[in-house]
DNA sequence: TTTCAGATTTAGAACAAATATAAATCAAGA
DNA sequence: TCTTGATTTATATTTGTTCTAAATCTGAAA
């Protein structure tokens, strides 16, 4: 059950410890992109003494890895995906929903602009979103 | 001097004061796409009463007129930029320069991804900028 | 087993950016 | 000149995140 993910930190150099092993966990079975507290309030329950330092210091070392990424969609706090690979993201105002959007760049694919050498991307596009945009108006 | 800034103002019913048009011109004349604290710094000098939170109100009602935007391109701290249109950035990791970045995004044009409305667009690419690929390595 | 060392977790303190608050100041019209 | 509403200002507060140091855990060595 859990072999996967505890080969896929042992893969990174990364001990596979009950912590690591539920906030992965928890993050991978998320659609939501959640929030640091998002997701300590979900985990704490079942694990009286688990730590927000703790979620924090794992969310570090899962990104650090490169295993999972951190989104600053919002400015107040951050968002992590489950997913590492380069995809692009949607922010509805309206309900605040994170939905992943692929597309093909051809300069992301080329791994240059103007000269600068791309390591990362983060693209945020705001609006309203399509479930939001069928219910109500604005 | 200041009369086209002050006309920007007045057309998006924003009162020309001394300290929106000092900030505002600030702004347009710098290419570094500054933080609050760095606007600050550079003109409190002239401006002895000038207040921080003055910055913080200018910089919200500036962005919410549409005539600057804002840059979460960094976790820590927002960046801002004169141009208000939409083009994307390049943030070099070693000397943490921003760059403008202009590319012709065909889902941007359209206005629309995978159903969802786009009404804003932020796209940061992280890396190593041309002047420190020429100079070190790494 | 027991002991030990290093890594990890934990709780709480500290920090920094941003926001909120409330008083002071300003500007424009009556 | 007076009044009113907007703006600025200094400061307090909030909030997400990082830091710190003690406690706990884990696995290897004796």
């Amino acid at each position: 059950m859990d072999e996967e993910r505890i080969e896929k930190l042992r893969e990174k150099g990364i001990a596979p410890t009950i912590q690591r092993l539920v906030v992965l966990q928890y993050l991978e079975e998320s659609t939501t992109h959640p929030t640091v507290e998002e997701i300590y309030e979900a985990l704490k329950g079942q694990y009286p003494t688990f730590s927000k330092a703790t979620v924090y210091n794992t969310l570090q070392v899962l990104t650090q890895a490169g295993l999972i990424q951190e989104l600053t969609i919002e400015k107040e706090k951050a968002h992590y995906d489950p997913r590492p690979d380069i995809h692009h993201h949607f922010f509805c105002r309206r309900c605040h929903r994170i939905y992943d959007v692929e597309i093909d760049c051809s300069v992301v694919k080329r791994g240059m602009v103007e000269g600068h050498k791309i390591e990362m991307v983060q693209a945020y596009f705001y609006g309203l979103c399509a479930r939001c945009r069928e219910e109500g108006d604005a």
